[in-house]
DNA sequence: TGAAAAGATGCAAACGATTGCATTATTGGG
DNA sequence: CCCAATAATGCAATCGTTTGCATCTTTTCA
């Protein structure tokens, strides 16, 4: 008995109840619709509109959403109406019936040390290029800096339809919380590395291999033969740099003085390390190959506070090209990553992947920018097309 | 009669068809229950928890929510099976009916030439801050960074209830959208800068006066007299550090060696103002007040282009302490703001006004921080903490 | 002219939660 | 032992859309 507790929900009387009830409900529905002249305050709906269209509320619907098999003479006067009123369709009515959100969350995935936010300029420029994307598919961008489990992610972001689909910056130092949002089959796509092979989520990334390579051997062609790379190879999209650095000095026949300090993605971080090297060894190097800008210039800031001159002592190329690094002295050799298009593809993968369809996993070219901090570029001035003019 | 064609409506027939249809419907949905053993695929709702615990969907609610109405056995019970299923609310369902979206948008507002995205480093640190305040009260964050009319915003954000509230990073040139928004009755808090008297919206900002002060009054001390304001003043919050400015050098009588430099918010800008002041007059001052540290770092790359020194020959002062600051050469004296308590205080603003309060302007003391740039103290290192040890 | 086809619109169920009110179960007091 | 007060739960309306199906209207063609 205790287990069927709502066993009398079967019985007739309750059923007679019901539709009395209905009846109620509808006279004083309708009482309602006299009485109401124009409650102004509250924002305009489908209904009102179909009551002073005298249509009904399907019939609206479907002329605001240009649906055939309205007549066009009545479309048009609905429109008409509903732009003269202001109405502006209720999101959350129309995403609860039609089952999603129209939104895609954005998360912020590098290891922020105890809770601070994470702002290397490269950041923002990614996450712009993939709002101005996405708000060209009509979509909305959720964003979240709180770095938290798999868990959490999925039952916060897709779990309660707050997002349709993640795009996660930084593939992190364990991937695990992304394969498990992939395996819990949420649309993901990824801004990352490229070293795993057997990945079974949506990675867009540049080509951090080639990126390493490129640095490494401009710095090997200036004549630099001792050169240690600052990065935290934990990170995939770092470890891809790493593994182009080390390529190329192999092909030097150089493998032996291939060098990695592990520092974070900070300025701080970056002048440690250095200052630290300094004070245990000396001058033991020739070049710097860093994983970031950001790091590269707290490097050189290190170098150049124990009287150290770049490129002249030590030659240095940085990674992302931040709008900054022309300007810093010496202006900072660089690889580009083309943030615009990256943002772009991962839009595009994720407009497929709600689709239903699968999307693969794509590499972009990075570029080479010879300033002066390599040594190769000693007249460089920022904005050469002020120059010529 | 064409004007009247839902009358039929009122007729009696159609009453007597509603409730055969909905009997109709009670009908299916109870074969339905019997059926349906587990769709595993959809989501699990309320009604699905509330078949398991052999309860209303009303308690679930009620249970869920901790409503005291519910017995304390009965809620646990009903928690335990809801974290069993693995539950997660229908964000877009209990939105509907609360009439809310518990979400707030930030829009950045700095007059971003020709469409691109607009990335000083304070922007992210400032999303960032605003970020970790609202994910305190659980409300969402949707990011915008096109710059629109009000209308648009208006309808496009508040009009489809997708944010319960807007906060705009940067008043602009223009505030009239700000005022169109703040009219309409959405609520509204502004990052900007304080000079207008006859404010209608809530905003929060640093005390740009104060800190013009502090950065003028610095120069002055050591020295300079020549000392010329790099930004644009149509600005707000620009203008309030012109106007600490000026109000630094009429105390000392100097008003007449005032000149401002109208410069957009890049380095870029920052640069090619220098240069060509240099090309058109040489060496006219000495010292220089930059509006943000993306401008005074392009400036002081220019003049170190030209040959000439910083500090020596010009002293330099920025705005923001970005992350870099400390580690540009020379480390670059600054105007610190506290974006951390600005995110604070908007975010608090902003539920003060969703609670149909209203919130008053807030102002906040800025920081001189001396380093390098201004020849004041030519000892500076990075990471002071650093040399302790 | 009449039946079938096509065209236009309406009805009400559905999405998944919350909540005022009604109802039932339990307890306490006289 | 009965009635009132209180505690616990259920019913059904509600938020504002979309859409399958039913219905009504008009056209078309034999």
């Amino acid at each position: 008995m205790k287990s069927l507790p709502n066993l009398r929900h079967e019985l007739a009387a309750p059923i007679l109840q019901t539709l009395v009830a209905r009846l109620r409900w509808r006279i004083s529905r309708e009482q309602g619709e006299v009485r109401m002249p124009k409650d102004s305050s509250s924002p305009v709906s489908m209904s009102d509109i179909a009551r002073l269209a005298g249509v009904s509320e399907s019939t609206v619907s479907r002329a605001l959403n240009n649906n055939p098999l309205i007549n066009e003479k009545t479309r048009e006067r609905i429109q008409q109406i509903a732009r003269s009123m202001n109405y502006k369709i209720n999101e959350s009515a129309r995403n609860l019936r039609l089952k999603r959100s129209h939104t895609i969350s954005v998360v912020i995935n590098t290891g922020s040390a105890g809770g601070q936010t994470f702002s290397d300029p490269f950041m923002l420029d990614m996450i712009g290029a993939i709002a101005d994307r996405l708000a060209e598919h009509r979509y909305d961008l959720l964003f979240s800096n709180r770095i938290v489990t798999s868990d959490d992610w999925h039952a916060y972001l897709m779990g309660s339809r707050r997002a349709d689909g993640v795009i996660v910056i930084g593939q992190g130092i364990n991937d695990g919380p992304l394969r498990e949002l992939q395996r819990q089959g949420d649309p993901l796509v990824v801004w990352g590395g490229t070293a795993k092979p057997d990945l079974d989520y949506c990675i867009v990334s540049s080509d951090n291999p080639m990126g390493g390579r490129q640095a490494t051997e401009h710095l090997l062609k200036q004549g630099r033969r001792k050169i240690i790379f600052l990065g935290d190879t934990e990170h995939p999209e770092i470890h891809g740099r790493y593994e182009g650095y080390r390529a190329a000095l192999a092909e030097e026949g150089l493998d032996i003085s291939a060098r990695q300090i592990k520092v974070s993605f900070s300025s701080e971080s970056g002048y440690q390390s250095i200052a630290d090297l300094l004070k245990a060894e000396g001058l033991t190097f020739d070049a710097i190959f860093a994983a970031s800008d950001s790091i590269a210039m707290g490097a050189i800031k290190a170098l150049q506070s124990q009287g150290y001159k770049v490129p002249d002592d030590v030659a240095v190329v940085g990674f992302d090209d931040i709008p900054i690094a022309p300007f810093y002295t010496p202006p900072l050799t660089t690889v580009r990553q083309n943030i615009q298009r990256g943002g772009e593809l991962m839009v595009e993968k994720m407009m497929q992947l709600i689709g239903d369809k699968t999307a693969e996993p794509e590499v972009l070219p990075t570029e080479l920018v010879v300033r002066s901090s390599c040594g190769a570029n000693p007249g460089y001035q920022p904005i050469q097309e002020y120059n010529q003019q």
